[in-house]
DNA sequence: ATCGAATCATTCGATATCTAACTGTATGGG
DNA sequence: CCCATACAGTTAGATATCGAATGATTCGAT
C-alpha cells in the first residue's frame, strides 16, 4: 500500500484513531448518546460556565461546530444557554437535570470504554505512548 | 478536562490524529491536492486494477464514500472507470496521466511530511508506539 | 464621547463521512 | 432452467466538521 520504506506513522495513527473513535462512539450509542455529546458535556462539566469558545477549545472543535452541537442539545433539553450580564456577548452554558443525568450514564460508558482499552498494556508503556504522541504533535506545530 | 484516574488514552489518540492529518492535510492542499485524494491515488497505485470496494478496504472507508471521490475525481480527469467484461459488476480504476503526475507530486509531500513527522523520534521508539496503536486496536475489535 | 478594532457567537455553504435502500449482475440449488 | 441469494456499485439522507461572512457587543485610543 505505500511507497514508503518504514510504514507511514501517521497513515497508522489515523487509521487506529479511527476504529477507537468509532468504537467508541458505538459505545457511547449503547449508553443512549454519541461521542460529540459526550465530550460537550464533558467539557461543561469540567468549568462550569464557561463560555463557548473555551468550550471548544477543551473538545479541539471550531466554535461554528460547537454552535451546532449546542443546538441539538439545547433542543434535546439537555443544557440552557444564557447571556452573561456581565458581558452580553457570552452565552453562559449549564446543564439542565436531565443533562447531568447523561453525563452519569455516558462517564460509566467511557471509563468502562477507557478500561477496555488499556487492557494489557502497563502504564509506563502507556507513559511512553503518549510522550510519542506528544512529540508527534510538536513535530506538526508551526 | 476529566473525571478519570489517567488521562484516557482514547482522548489522547483522537486530539493528536486530528491535528496531524489537519496538518498533513494542508500539506496536500498546498501540493494541490487533499487528503482523501492522496489516499485515493495510493491506493489505486498500489493494486492497479483492483474494484472499489477493495481500494475502500485499503483506504479505510466506506464504499459510498469511495464512489464520491472517485466522481469527484473522475470529473477532475484523475482517473477513469470501465466495467470489467469478466465481471459487469465490478467497476475497474485507473489513472490518467494527470492522475499519475498528482500522484507523484503528492508523493513528495507526502514523504516530507512523514520525515517531518518522525524527526527526534528513533526507530525502535517508533516501532513501540506502533505496536502499542495495534494493542489498542485489538482491544477494541470483537 | 465616538469610532475603529477586537471579541463572541451564529449563520452559511462546502466537504467527508456513515448507514440504509436501491439497481444491476452473477451464481448455485432445486 | 429459474429463482433466491449474494455481491458491486450508486444514490439518498443524515451527521460532523470546517472556514468565511455576519451580527452583536465591548473596549480603547484619540
Amino acid at each position: 500500500m505505500t511507497p514508503f520504506d518504514h510504514p507511514p506513522v501517521g497513515m497508522n495513527l489515523a487509521r487506529t484513531a479511527k476504529v477507537i473513535a468509532q468504537a467508541f462512539d458505538a459505545a457511547l450509542v449503547e449508553a443512549g448518546g454519541t461521542l460529540p455529546v459526550w465530550l460537550t458535556l464533558l467539557s461543561i462539566k469540567s468549568r462550569e460556565l464557561a463560555n463557548q469558545r473555551e468550550l471548544a477549545g477543551m473538545i479541539g472543535i471550531q466554535g461554528a461546530t460547537l454552535t451546532h452541537h449546542l443546538n441539538a442539545m439545547e433542543a434535546q433539553g439537555l443544557l440552557t444557554r444564557r447571556r452573561d450580564p456581565d458581558n452580553r456577548r457570552v452565552h453562559q452554558v449549564a446543564l439542565t437535570e436531565a443533562g447531568e443525568v447523561m453525563f452519569l450514564k455516558l462517564r460509566t460508558a467511557a471509563l468502562a470504554f477507557d478500561k477496555r482499552l488499556r487492557a494489557g498494556l502497563s502504564d509506563e508503556r502507556l507513559a511512553d505512548f503518549a510522550e510519542v504522541l506528544a512529540a508527534l504533535r510538536a513535530n506538526v506545530e508551526v
